[in-house]
This record gives structure tokens, C-alpha cells and sequence, in this order.
DNA sequence: CTGAAAGCGCTTACAG
DNA sequence: CTGAAAGCGCTTACAG
């Protein structure tokens, strides 16, 4: 391995001069700093992120905790995150929360890393107490909890399951059922929230039996569609939790022999890539989770540089976007 | 921070001894091991991670260098190798390679990772010499290069393609199309003179305005698609380097108003999971993607630890998986 | 079986 | 503006 004290050697300077000149201290001068660059270059030198995180006392990599890496939505969680954590001179680690690996908390300290971002949290989760018990810098993502305040961001649905429900109340639909995802989540609950809202305020509900729960999968959607609607008197129009749930109805709709939206019709929310398919043309609320995720990145690092500053909280707006799930009930 | 000091102040032990109990070195009595243990977890110590690789020279951190993030390939690929390299004690570590990014060789001695899994190395990339000249031990995964010997891990697509040619053939196709990946990819290169190979045999070829090249992504398929179709006498099945260049055909079809397999026949090869939604039913070459990416988490690992070792080269079987998207042509 | 010493590659006061 | 010294948290010969 080549070292800081082999670019000294070659430039003729002391080893602290090199880490100086490389970072551009403005105590160096720049004949000095000159004489380094080459040096390093010709040596093909870069300083060692190891050395460097130890002696600061803190290293460059954030670390992302997710429970299912398979989930395509995490894909598009990642992609964003990564790239702008890159630009910000931090690396991206993955972390996932399973029964069999060690608790966030302990992985996070031993591992080294500055700071983390939460992006499966449940509403009980001991992850974030923990994390602030040990002083490591966090973000929430798409989730809060109350337990614990820290920067998060996160989306506000109300909007788009607004524009969402009025068109599809417009449309005749009056029996509405539902697959939410897991009640332990903020977001889960937050969405839940925002369809009963409106609901409400045209005067319908949702019946208890069409009602399901589980986590934000495509499982969750297979076999919660054929639940609601393997029955005398299905409802015609199915809200859920999310797009990859929507996916997995849509998927046992057609195995149903079911026509969407002809016989019923089923709304997402995420507007994935996917979504957008000629073969899925999926209605579903929309919200601009590159960003979110690019915003992700910049708080965690900004929390990790200036511990002190107050914790912000964007909110990102949401908006329907109409394609062909929904249409009017069979009369 | 809690380190091993404050560790073995608490046992009444040297630091050394510390670091030599919890490694559960044998030389260490059972007695203090126990001492240590417990105030190890009384003080909820866990070993740094920075400072142990500092120390022994490498990390335990292993690269994926892949380009496209947002695919959906390299969440099947990245999830299962996650998780091989966390049993082992490793941690993975996300590299895109592209031209904003520093060069690959250098992000990886700069950050110390032990080893790298190359996912995405064209043939006449630098990448792996680079590499070799730093001493970085690296694998290649689904690719190889002629460039420099290393490990690797691919798939063998002759009898996959084999098996589903010959049920097109046995079908009547006899006017067959292409849209296959990169020619400057081993990967894509194979799976090509795989087909040739097996039409030769039947006395059949690719006529050169029926092919089309492209990366292994969505858009290639899409736009591969229209430019064979849009025209008086398009072939009657349309073979893609990948699923996800099939997704973008079977999309694209879709879009044209043209049904498959009625109107064309699309074939894919992977097996990804989306292939075998209801809505999508894609016939394929499948592999065992899964215990592909394990199997290089397991090489990468066994390189790092014994650097001389001969290199490894598994070799993984196809499979012909027939579902809806071949049927004999239109008379 | 255990401890004192040295060192991994950096950064950062402290002198000068 | 630059260097010598100390230290970050570990591991590993070397003594004993």
C-alpha cells in the first residue's frame, strides 16, 4: 500500500505536510502544495479512508436500513440516495434489519459508520432510542415515530389520495375496499388516515371486512386482493398501500380471471417506474421520491457535520395520477 | 465512545487482553474471557471496526461495482449477496461506475475495501487491470474478461437457449429476431453464439436488419422492439438479452397494439421474478441467480482470506422456462 | 496466560 | 509556512 509517508519521501516534505497540501490547507503554501500534487500523482496516491476516519473520530459512510432489499421500490430509494451521498464525499452502506442480524444500533457503532438512515422503522421500534443512547446521527425516511425526535422526510398523501377518491367517487364508486400496509408505521397509518379523511367527508366508509393489513409487499396485495373479493358482494374499487402492493393485485385480479377496471378496479401509491407500463397503466398517487431520496442524503450529512442544528422535517406534496385502474363500477 | 480501554479497565485486565478474550483467542484463560465478556456487554462494547482494519491492514468491506442501480437485476443480485457477505462478517459496500464517479481502483484503495465483485465490467475495461496492478483482489460476476485472470462466476446460456429455440422452432418460427445486450460484454457476447450456434444447427440464421444491440435495460427492449415491428415483414419472434430488454419489448408490443404471442413472440432470459407475474408470463432462460450472488460473496471472501489460492470458476446451468409469450406464428 | 511496546495511516494541536 | 509529537482503536510480535 502506498502511504502519505511515500508522497513525503518523494516530494521532500514531512508526512503532516502531505495531509495538509492534499486537502488544501490554506496554511500550505502553494509552491509546497504544488510539489505534493505531483507527488501523490506520480505515486498514484489517495489518502486511506480508514486512517483518515480514525483519526477524526468519524468516518465517511452513512448506512441505510431496510428490512426487504428485494422490494423494487427500495431500487429507487438506493439509486438517488447513493448517487448524492457520492457527490457529498460519503459512501453508501446497506443495513438490513433481520431477526438473525445484529441489532442496528451495535452493527452501526462497530462498524464505523457516521450516521444512518431509517427507512423501515416501525411505530414501536427500539432502533431510534438506541441509536440516540449512542450518540449516532439519524434520519428518518418516509416514517417518523414519536419516541424520538430527528430530522426526517417524509410525504404528506392527503393530497393525492384527495384528487384520488373524488375521481373515483365521481366515477359511482361507493363500495371501497382496501389493502393498507402495516398498521406499526407511520406511513402506513398516515395513508390509512388520509382515505378514511376523505371519505369521510363525502359520507362513506370503509366496511370492516373490506378492509386488509400487511407489510408494503407484493404478497400483500396477491392475497389480499383474492380475499376482498372472493365473496358474494365484492367492493368495486380497491385502495392500496402502496404500488408494489397494487402490483401484486393487479397480478391476482388477472389470475382471478378479472378484468381491471372493467370488474374492479385497484389504485397504488408511489407512481414506481413500473407503474407506467403499457402492461399495468396503474392509477396511483405520485410524489417525487428522487428527491426525497437525494434530501435523505443531504440531511443525514448535514446532521453528521453540525450535530447541533435544529432537525428539519420536509414534507413532500402529493398529486393523483389518473391512468386506467379506475373507471366507473359495473352498474 | 466506548472503547476496549475502558473495557479492560473494567475487567481489571490489560487492552490487549481485551482485544484477545473477545476474539476468543485460545491463549486467553477461560476465567478472564469470562470477566472480559461480561464487561464488554455490560458496557454494551462492541470492537471498532476502523481500528481493527487499520491494525490487521484490510477491512471486511467488499465493493459491488455495477451501473445501474435502478435496474431491477441488481436488486436480485445485490439482496442474496447482502446477506452471504453479512454470515461471513463482511459488509457490502455500493459502487456505480460511471464518469463523474472516481475511477473505480482508486475509490476502492481509498476506501479501503478488501475486495471487489466486478457486475457490470465491459471486455475492454481497465477496471480489472487497475485492480490487479493495486493488489486488489476482485471477482468477476456474470462476466469475465480475457484482460486478467480472476475468479468468476457465470452462467452457461447454451442449453437454456437450446431448450427454448427448438420449442420456438418446433413451433414454425423460422423469421427470428434479436434485441441482444452489449457486444462489448462477455455476457452478452455468449449469449448471442449461443443463438447462432443452435440456429446454425437448424439450418436457420439471424438476418442482419432483424438485430438490434443495446445495454441490458428497459429502453433497449422498448425501442429495440419498434424498430424490428415497424415494418411490412418483421420476424415472428423477437429473442431479447435479457428480461428486462423483454419487459421493454413485451411494453413496447403493448404500446404498437400488437398482442403477444398472437401478433409476436417475445423470449427473455433470467427468470426474474417480475417474469412470472400473471400480467407478464415471460418465456425465459432461467439460472440460479441467487445462489450465483452467493457464490461470489463466497469467492470474494476466499480470495481475500487466501490471496493464492487458484482461481475459481463456476459455471451455472440454463433452463428452458416456457410460459406465454412464445406460440406458433401466424400462418 | 498476560502485559508492555510498537505500529497500522491518518489528523491536529503545539512549537518554531 | 512547516515539522515533531501525540493520538485515534485496534492487533501482534516479543518478553516474561
Amino acid at each position: 500500500m502506498i502511504t502519505s509517508r511515500d508522497v513525503a519521501r518523494l516530494a521532500g516534505v514531512s508526512q503532516p505536510t502531505v495531509s495538509r497540501a492534499l486537502r488544501d490547507d490554506p496554511k500550505v503554501s502553494e509552491a509546497t502544495k504544488q510539489r505534493v500534487r505531483e507527488a501523490a500523482l506520480a505515486l498514484g496516491y489517495a489518502p486511506n479512508a480508514i486512517g483518515r476516519a480514525l483519526s477524526v473520530g468519524r468516518s465517511t459512510r452513512v448506512g441505510l436500513v431496510v428490512t426487504d432489499l428485494e422490494n423494487q421500490f427500495y431500487a429507487h430509494v438506493i439509486a438517488p440516495m447513493h448517487h448524492e451521498l457520492e457527490r457529498l464525499g460519503y459512501e453508501l452502506v446497506l443495513i438490513t434489519e433481520s431477526s438473525e442480524s445484529a441489532p442496528v444500533a451495535e452493527h452501526v457503532t462497530a462498524h464505523g459508520l457516521c450516521g444512518v438512515v431509517l427507512a423501515t422503522t416501525t411505530v414501536e421500534s427500539v432502533v431510534p432510542v438506541r441509536l440516540q443512547d449512542r450518540g449516532v446521527p439519524f434520519v428518518y425516511f418516509n416514517r417518523t415515530s414519536q419516541s424520538v425526535q430527528a430530522d426526517a422526510v417524509t410525504v404528506d398523501p392527503e393530497n393525492g389520495v384527495r384528487e384520488l377518491l373524488e375521481d373515483a367517487i365521481g366515477k359511482g364508486h361507493r363500495r371501497i375496499g382496501a389493502i393498507f400496509g402495516p398498521r406499526n408505521t407511520s406511513t402506513g397509518e398516515q395513508r390509512e388516515n388520509a382515505v378514511h379523511a376523505v371519505l369521510d367527508e363525502h359520507g362513506l366508509a370503509l366496511a370492516h371486512r373490506d378492509v386488509r393489513h400487511g407489510p408494503f409487499d407484493f404478497r400483500t396485495g396477491h392475497e389480499g386482493l383474492r380475499a376482498l373479493l372472493d365473496r358474494a358482494d365484492p367492493p368495486t374499487l380497491v385502495l392500496c398501500g402502496n404500488d408494489v402492493v397494487a402490483l401484486g393485485a393487479l397480478n391476482a385480479a388477472a389470475e382471478l380471471g378479472l378484468a381491471v377496471p372493467d370488474d374492479v378496479s385497484i389504485a397504488g401509491f408511489d407512481d414506481l417506474p413500473t407503474s407506467s407500463w403499457a402492461l399495468i397503466r396503474l392509477s396511483t398517487v405520485a410524489y417525487d421520491l428522487d428527491e426525497m431520496s437525494r434530501e435523505a442524503a443531504r440531511l443525514i450529512v448535514a446532521r453528521v457535520e453540525r450535530p447541533d442544528a435544529p432537525p428539519a422535517h420536509p414534507v413532500y406534496p402529493t398529486r393523483y395520477v389518473a391512468r386506467a385502474t379506475i373507471a366507473a363500477p359495473r352498474p
